[in-house]
RNA sequence: GCUGAGCUGGCAGAGUGGCAUUGCACCUGACUGUAGAUCAGGCGACCCCGAGGGGUCAUUGGAGGUUCGAUUCCUUCGCUCAGCA
């Protein structure tokens, strides 16, 4: 594994810690800091495949929980791994459960081997662990597959967040044995029920550490340790203060290893894409775009706006006229707003194409600006027009 | 014309002597590795202030009556619907 994972380093701003890059996985490259739209099930909630790729989305994540539970990673397997499933031949990362460890945990119980939990679909019990997160995502075939682990709560005391991140470790290396085990060994694979469809999967280990700046440095140690094909800081935008979160990404982004892509999970609003982009992060997942089109708050130039609000009934501009995507050359605020008021989905469509070329969008400015050397100002000019509003 | 059933917020629709319930619509707000096309709050008028609330008045088709107190009971008028002439 990992022997056609690359990541090469583009270019380095120089008054900030930004950096831009290509990766490369068995489904072609994508450039860095890049944005991964969420698809936890197989779909990018209101979006066609088609939709995504001309809004310019390069990788997508899809969910290991989501997925086993339904169709079942098999049956995904069976026809030929995730990609080929839902028609989508570009990268996909995907999570590795860990989320729903924390997110649904009044249906689980967390041991050492693993966490048994609750199907919140009917019912059912299930048993997640390192060993059954690889299989599933061996069995899915994403590019990027992420280790098991606790997604540790907040708040969390000093020996909470020290054993929920040694735990973190403990499956950390569980998680990359297994996933070699199933790439090297065939008998392995095959008593696992499943089809090794992509060869060269990618695995990124998980910081955690809550909001003890010592505690991170403990938690990425021990995963350099190990060897990931890139990091990811975990355990944020999960109750905590901005400020705190920042203060976490801004101490332990310059320690991840240079050479290796630094992943912000579930992060996060744009103003928090671009500061954590100073900082030196690559990659970025977040539901926001997808999550709050649908439910009427769109992203633009000048900050947030609330479609369903009355002011925008007879509006016939778009939604953000500094915006080219695919909604705003074409439909008026009006026009979006009747779709909500009216219950139409494809409110909920236009909206979130919006949401992600606006989010994509923005990730290639900052892109662009990182290798042509003006990233400080191009970012501070954007998040100003973020922070002046619509009036 | 007779008989019966009704009339409650923008709409629908509970309540049957003591704070007018709920849904829809409408108005806001929230949403960060998706148990979410979801959730929360507001929705008669006017006034006050320390911005958290506080106060006054009105209100269940109209008018009257009984009662400490009426959406509820009584009288009457109006209107709607159904059946019968």
């Amino acid at each position: 594994m990992g022997s056609e994972f690359l990541f090469n380093r583009i270019a380095r701003d120089t008054s900030t810690k930004a950096r831009a890059g290509r990766i490369t996985t068995a489904h072609g490259s994508f450039d860095t800091p890049a944005f991964m739209p969420v698809g936890t099930q197989g779909t990018v909630k209101a979006l066609t495949q088609q939709m995504l790729e001309e809004a310019g989305a390069s990788i997508i994540l899809g969910n290991t929980y989501h997925l086993y539970l339904r169709p079942g990673h098999a049956t995904i397997n069976q026809l030929g791994g995730l990609h080929r499933f839902m028609s989508w031949e570009r990268p996909i990362l995907t999570d590795s459960g860990g989320f729903q460890v924390f997110s649904l945990n009044s249906l689980r119980k967390l041991s050492e081997e693993g966490v048994e939990f609750q199907s919140h679909i009917d019912g059912s019990t299930h048993f997640l662990s390192p060993e059954r997160s690889m299989e599933i995502q061996a069995a899915l075939g994403s590019d990027i597959v992420m280790a098991f682990d606790e997604c540790t709560p907040f708040p969390a005391t000093r020996d909470e967040a020290l054993s929920s991140l040694e735990l973190t470790q403990r499956w950390a290396r569980r998680s990359k044995q297994r996933l070699r085990e199933l790439h090297t060994d065939p008998a392995a694979a095959e008593n696992a029920g499943i089809t090794i469809v992509n060869q060269t999967q990618a695995l990124f280990g998980i910081n955690q550490g809550s909001t003890f700046l010592d505690l991170r440095e403990q938690s990425l140690e021990g995963l350099v340790e190990i060897g990931f094909d890139g990091y990811a800081i975990g355990g944020l935008s999960v109750g905590e203060q901005k400020s705190a979160m920042f203060e976490v990404v801004s101490h332990i982004a310059p320690l991840m290893p240079e050479d290796r892509p630094r992943y912000l999970m579930g992060v996060g609003a744009p103003e928090d894409i671009v500061e954590a982009v100073a900082l030196g992060v690559d990659m970025f997942d977040c539901v926001m775009p997808t999550r709050n089109a649908r439910n009427g708050q769109l992203f633009t130039s000048r900050g947030k706006l609330n479609i369903k609000n009355a002011r925008y009934r007879d509006d016939a501009q778009p939604i953000d006229d500094a915006c080219r995507c695919a909604v705003c050359t074409r439909y008026s605020r009006a026009y979006v707003r009747h779709l909500y008021m009216s219950g139409e989905i494809l409110g909920s469509v236009l909206s979130s194409l919006h949401n992600v070329s606006f989010y994509l969008d923005m990730m290639r400015m900052m892109r662009q600006a990182i290798t042509l050397g003006t990233f400080k100002e191009i970012s501070d000019s954007f998040l100003s027009g973020l922070a002046r509003g619509l009036d």
